[in-house]
DNA sequence: TCATTATATGGAAGGGCTTCCATGAAGAGG
DNA sequence: CCTCTTCATGGAAGCCCTTCCATATAATGA
């Protein structure tokens, strides 16, 4: 059997107080001692038993991740992020995917209720009210990222600013017939990006058409983020009589889904239309997609960071914090590319 | 506070013991009884604690997955496989990341001892024989993926059969002089890959021509499954006085890499150097790339299937399964390719 | 009717840790 | 030399469950 910390204590002939105090490593402690208990320690291979521990001081060390199907490029580099900083405080990962929407009650009721984890992450998704106020009311750290609510912190991106650059970048190549296709506004950041184009058409006089405005995936419960839904809202918008010579896409996955939409129909890019993504996943440099570049790994990183400081007990005040966003260039949108896009190590 | 079982045992009018019963929907429990304290349960919307309840019953429903940097499009497909399969057994996934080779020691000394997860998945990895030992000593259920033990439960992919059919997809379209980039050595699948690629090419009475074999990534720490390590392999073919017309990538990431290479020094694919790639990522399709596909979201339930019959103690016999892989053409060959390849849905 | 068996239930013990309180030794101060 | 602190240490109690054993009750059979 696994040693327990009362073999420890018997063999280093002290009691488990001592023995929990130098796992724990307390101040009170006699070098004499302590070094002896580590050697029995080391001797025996014990290890705390990690739930043990848990329910005695009532915190597991690990934390929930929770997103969207998480087999997406877009979260990979979010991840990575993540993972980086989480690691850096010795705390475990859970990982929740929630590809049903219903199915996150589920999970929230569990998350709360069961402590299995010290806090969460809820990436991509909207928290509903009657969750939001069971976490507060609990005090269970919680922190939003790519995603917003005034009463928790979250970590996302200007998305309006984004979109208002794309769009703008469209206008200052000449274009006055710029489209959007855009996810299901049911989720937060698709939302915010129409506001940027709007924004932007109209800071130039330029009037919104209504008809220009492709939503994906309009009539099934998915949330429009993938390419199957750009390909066919790409499709749709070429079949318009007078339709728009650019369009801004909430997604790089989705402009990939619109790029096979427009060779398909044998139109060239940017000639015939020209396109300007969301995200700077690594896809969009090999389809030479111009696109708006979110610091993932960092949104992470802070994300993690705030999280801990709440499980910590800190009581910092509230945090919203939006990173800005650039444009990069490259060939869909008939600008000129600046040469050097030979970055990022890209994995396997 | 949260209710714990002896809120509920009061409130109902019952013994905790039969409280448990409920919980885990023990037989002898009368109807009446049960409802009684379902509603209570309800009422109170007690939840047991996860770690209680694992401190009791010795066992936590969660899974470790360990992963070399978990961020590459590779394992995007294998987690989804993973991840369904997993959630169908109501366990959790505790994600951990290894990106430092020396840090693979501690992860295993902490799950084995810690007692944190029931179960684990290694994947890419190969494991010491000294952990082997004290893994099966203790009779820790584990599952090797897309990596290889004799005495462990392993699924992979038929590397070599895989590795073959692209060398001799190459052979076929007439090249002599062909190449191979792989990753170190140190991977299990990078080494049968080699053998594949060697054996393809005496089954068809080329010479193997130790020049033409690049290793990624050669003195460096990581695996050579990237895409830097690919463009800089081909850099260095590129400078060979009688370079190799085609060659034989071992992943489709240092394909990428390659291919910038190849477009960098103003040569075409496929007319100035045939590639075949290996894994067909989604990235592949955008490249054009001619790949061996691998059933990645098959390996991955299949993995978990494996690794549940294990920790539900079932003793099956020892699983060593090899998927078949199978050539996919596209342009980077130069064999003519099928037309459609508009599958794959692609989230964000 | 009584003995016997089956069945539902209560609750102590136990799982491995932390933490608090009590204890005793050693050091400080006069 | 004696009293008062200070501080390392031991170990009981408690964290919240499950499980086993004992008990009470009902059902069965003769």
């Amino acid at each position: 059997m696994k040693p327990t910390i009362y073999d420890v204590a018997k063999k280093a002939g002290v009691g488990i107080g001592t023995v929990s105090r130098v796992i724990n490593n307390s101040s009170q402690i006699t070098p004499e001692t302590k070094s002896r208990v580590l050697k029995v320690i080391r001797d025996l291979r014990y290890q705390p038993h990690a739930m043990a521990r848990g329910l005695a001081q009532n915190k597991s060390l690990m934390v929930a991740i929770i997103l969207p199907s998480f087999t997406g490029y877009f979260y990979l580099e979010l991840l990575r992020g993540i993972q980086q900083e989480i690691s850096e405080h010795s705390y475990d990962i859970v990982l929740y995917n929630v590809d049903n929407p219903e199915r996150i009650d589920i999970f929230m009721n569990r998350i709360l209720r069961e402590r299995r984890v010290d806090g969460m992450l809820l990436v991509s998704m909207s928290i509903s009210e009657k969750y939001k106020d069971r976490f507060l009311r609990a005090n269970f750290p919680i922190v939003l990222v790519d995603s917003f609510h005034k009463e928790l912190d979250s970590v996302s991106v200007e998305n309006e600013q984004g979109a208002y650059l794309a769009t703008k970048h469209l206008i200052d190549q000449g274009h006055n017939k710029i489209g959007m296709i855009d996810a299901q506004l049911k989720s937060t950041p698709a939302k915010i990006r129409l506001q940027g184009y709007k924004k932007a058409l109209k800071d130039h006089h330029l009037p919104f058409n209504k008809n220009y405005l492709l939503i994906s995936d309009a009539d099934t419960d998915k949330d429009g983020f993938n390419r199957q839904a750009g390909y066919e809202a790409m499709k749709q918008m070429l079949a318009m009589p007078d339709r728009p010579t650019a369009v801004f896409i909430s997604s790089d996955v989705q402009a990939a889904g619109a790029i096979r939409a427009l060779q398909e129909a044998g139109l060239t890019i940017p000639r015939d239309m020209a396109i300007v993504g969301f995200d700077d996943i690594e896809l969009a440099q090999y389809l030479g997609l111009t696109t708006i570049h979110q610091p993932l790994y960092e949104m992470g990183r802070l994300a993690v960071h705030r999280l801990m400081e709440r499980i910590k007990g800190k009581l910092p005040e509230h945090l919203d914090k939006h990173f800005s966003t650039h444009l990069v260039i490259r060939d869909s949108c008939g600008a000129k590319a600046s040469s050097n896009s030979n970055t990022s190590a890209g994995n396997r």
